[in-house]
DNA sequence: TAGGACGACATTTTT
DNA sequence: TGTCGTCCTA
């Protein structure tokens, strides 16, 4: 353990032996973050504390296996020892024994976004479906989803995110009230619900609470600064027996307000834990001085926080440049070619990327980089999970661990060419007279029209099938080469691609035995599917991301562009103060991925059909920054008569 | 039921 | 400029 500690710093040391209580690490960007939670919970193990009451809380599955493999790898402690995963992962665990006290069967169902907008559009067409003023099916949810994270009401969040639909108030009142009623009925819960159910059983049954409470002796939390309200009282109520809690975060990334993040939680963490220590990590491993000074005087105009400076570590680099371009296209134009000289000085691909604030500010760059041959990622687009194909082949296995599954029947007999809305209504219905036993697909099958029975035997037959079969690989296997596989995959276009993606989720099914733990694991995982093109080279690929999705990670060149008011900060975020400091930390995070060179990147002006010919102003982020801590750069124009 | 036509409208996203 | 959702019709 002495070795251990010999590679921390005096700050990151001070936090990882801090004595049991409450404590607040305000852990700046690049300081070492990760280090500090996996050191932590290894100096608690080594400090007899037993592991199994460990509770590890964090935002992205990701993050979890991260921390728990490096704790696995430091501490030699056998995995699974410590609780650790997404806040949805504990809560579903939690509720899965007891969601019976909270009105909900053992087997509940878990809800994904996309089952939970259909559920919703149940909802609206229940009630006349009409007028709620523009707002879709995903606005509504996202409301809804919204009034749950912060335990705002409705209106409130209407006023702020929907006036025009404001006059409808009482209409989402009620929306909310049968969206409830519906998911109770069908035994179902949201993302949301694992939350917010998870608090009320704490509350409402403290005997439950307690024991969790009692259990977990020490509860750490990562990236504090973006859980929700509901979130932020889970972690209270979790802690509230021994008080040993310890929150790690970076006020200054706080950048998910949009989805409920409550800034307010680190804000008062004090407060409402008067004893709690506060650590701050400031040395930065990531950047040079150059790149932080511009980091540095980004914050520095936010209020709300608080205060820290970015300590540099490593040795001096270039100035940041600064790079107006006349054009998007030129700007595109620039930073491809900036690419390339940079790529013959031997920087390799994965050591670079583009980070924009909307996806759609890389368009005319990824025709260029393509143009040019280029290869690059763009770290977006569907989760692997969220595929029709993956989706469909998992309704199958959700059925069999739980014929009661209405949204898995619902969404199986849909992919029945001849079987539509209506059939599948009366399918459902039908089959819940009979009790959801499998058998009563063969009696109900008169309700499907001559058009689709050929394709619904296909489908009663393999249920027939593989009712016998427990592992879910083999499973899957089974119902990939069925007829009904066949019918799934090749309504698609891309039925091979298709077909090899679920050959790789039996794979990953190979290391699950029963179906109930390889389901509950695949209804919270949400990986990307990444098209990645061939490496030629072996140097990778660039990277083009979102700024949201480029959290935590890191990269030796970072572009960014696009940046001019009403882009970068985006003007529909604009509002009030905390908005503008939410933008300006997203560009402090921005600023704060590149290790060794950054460039800033707008063009003057731009044509739109929406907009004619604009003329942009630089953006109030760069504004703000003194002028001698960037280098001007001036591009040669392409086209001069242009 | 399913496919075509037409109109609305363009952030950020994890689980 | 294009995608998505909805409505209408065969």
């Amino acid at each position: 353990m002495d070795k251990l500690y010999g590679k921390l710093n005096s700050e990151q040391l001070l936090a990882v032996r801090a004595e049991p209580g409450a404590a607040l690490v305000i852990a700046a960007a690049g300081s070492g973050k990760t280090r500090v939670v996996t050191y932590r919970v290894c100096h608690l193990i080594a400090s007899g504390v037993d592991p199994d009451r460990i509770l590890l809380l964090t935002f992205t599955n990701k993050a979890a296996h991260e921390m728990l493999d490096r704790v696995e790898g430091l501490g030699g402690i056998a995995p699974g020892q410590i609780v650790g995963g997404t806040f949805h992962r504990v809560c579903h665990r939690i509720l899965r024994k007891h969601a019976e006290l909270m009105g909900f069967p053992k087997k509940f169902i878990l809800l994904d976004q996309e089952d939970a907008r259909d559920v919703l559009k149940l909802c609206l067409e229940e009630a006349g479906g009409l007028g709620l003023h523009g707002l879709k099916p995903a606005g509504i949810h996202r409301i809804l989803s919204l009034a749950v994270n912060t335990d705002r009401p409705i209106p409130e969040l209407l006023t702020e995110f929907a006036p025009a639909a404001l006059d409808y108030a009482f209409m989402m009142e009620d929306l909310a009230a049968s969206y409830a009623r519906r998911k109770q009925a069908l035994g179902a819960m949201d993302f949301d619900d694992l939350l917010w159910q998870t608090r009320r059983l704490f509350t409402q049954h403290p005997d439950v609470g307690s024991l969790y409470a009692q259990r977990f002796q020490h509860v750490l939390v990562d990236e504090y600064q973006d859980t929700s309200k509901v979130q932020g009282d889970l972690v209270d109520l979790l802690a509230q027996q021994h008080k040993n809690l310890m929150v790690v975060g970076d006020d200054f990334q706080s950048i998910y307000s949009f989805r409920g993040a409550h800034f307010q939680n680190i804000l008062d963490f004090p407060n409402r834990y008067p004893d709690a220590k506060i650590y701050r990590l400031q040395y930065n491993y990531r950047s040079t001085p150059e790149i932080l000074a511009v980091a540095n005087q980004t914050i520095e105009q936010n209020v709300r926080q608080y205060p820290k400076v970015l300590k540099a570590i490593r040795p001096s680099g270039p100035l940041p440049a600064l790079v107006p371009a006349s054009t998007p296209n030129e700007q595109a134009h620039f930073i491809v070619s900036r690419i390339s000289d940079l790529m013959a000085q031997g920087t390799a691909l994965r050591e670079i990327a583009i980070l924009y604030r909307s996806h759609y500010h890389s368009l005319e760059l990824q025709v260029q980089l393509t143009r040019e041959g280029i290869p690059y990622v763009v770290r977006s687009g569907v989760r692997f999970f969220e595929q029709a194909h993956v989706k469909d082949v998992v309704a199958v296995l959700r059925i069999l661990f739980n014929t009661r599954d209405e949204i898995s029947w619902g969404r199986i007999l849909k992919v029945l060419p001849g079987v539509g809305k209506v059939t599948t209504g009366k399918v459902v219905d039908r089959l819940r007279g009979h009790g959801f036993q499998i058998d009563a697909l063969e009696k109900v099958k008169t309700s499907v029209s001559a058009r689709g029975r050929p394709a619904y035997q296909k489908l009663c037959l393999l249920m027939g099938e593989i009712r016998e079969i427990s592992e879910p690989s083999k499973l899957i296997q089974t119902i990939l080469h069925s007829d009904f596989g066949e019918l799934m995959l090749y309504r698609h276009k891309n039925a091979k691609s298709r077909a090899e993606d679920l050959e790789q989720l039996a794979d990953y099914a190979l290391r699950f035995h029963y179906l109930e733990e390889f389901l509950s694991d695949l209804a919270l995982l949400s990986g990307m599917v990444e098209d990645s093109p061939e490496d030629h080279t072996g140097d990778g690929w660039l990277t083009l991301t979102t700024v949201h999705q480029a959290k935590g990670l890191e990269w030796s060149v970072v572009f960014t562009l696009w940046l001019v008011e009403g882009r970068f900060p985006s003007a529909r975020s604009l509002g009030g103060l905390e908005e503008e400091e939410e933008e300006r930390r997203l560009f402090y995070v921005t600023v704060t991925r590149a290790k060794d060179e950054l460039y800033l990147c707008y063009p003057l002006t731009s044509y739109s059909s929406r907009q004619g010919a604009t003329q942009h102003r630089l953006s109030r982020f760069i504004r703000e920054v003194g002028d001698d801590i960037l280098e001007r750069w001036e591009v040669v124009q392409k086209n001069w008569y242009l």
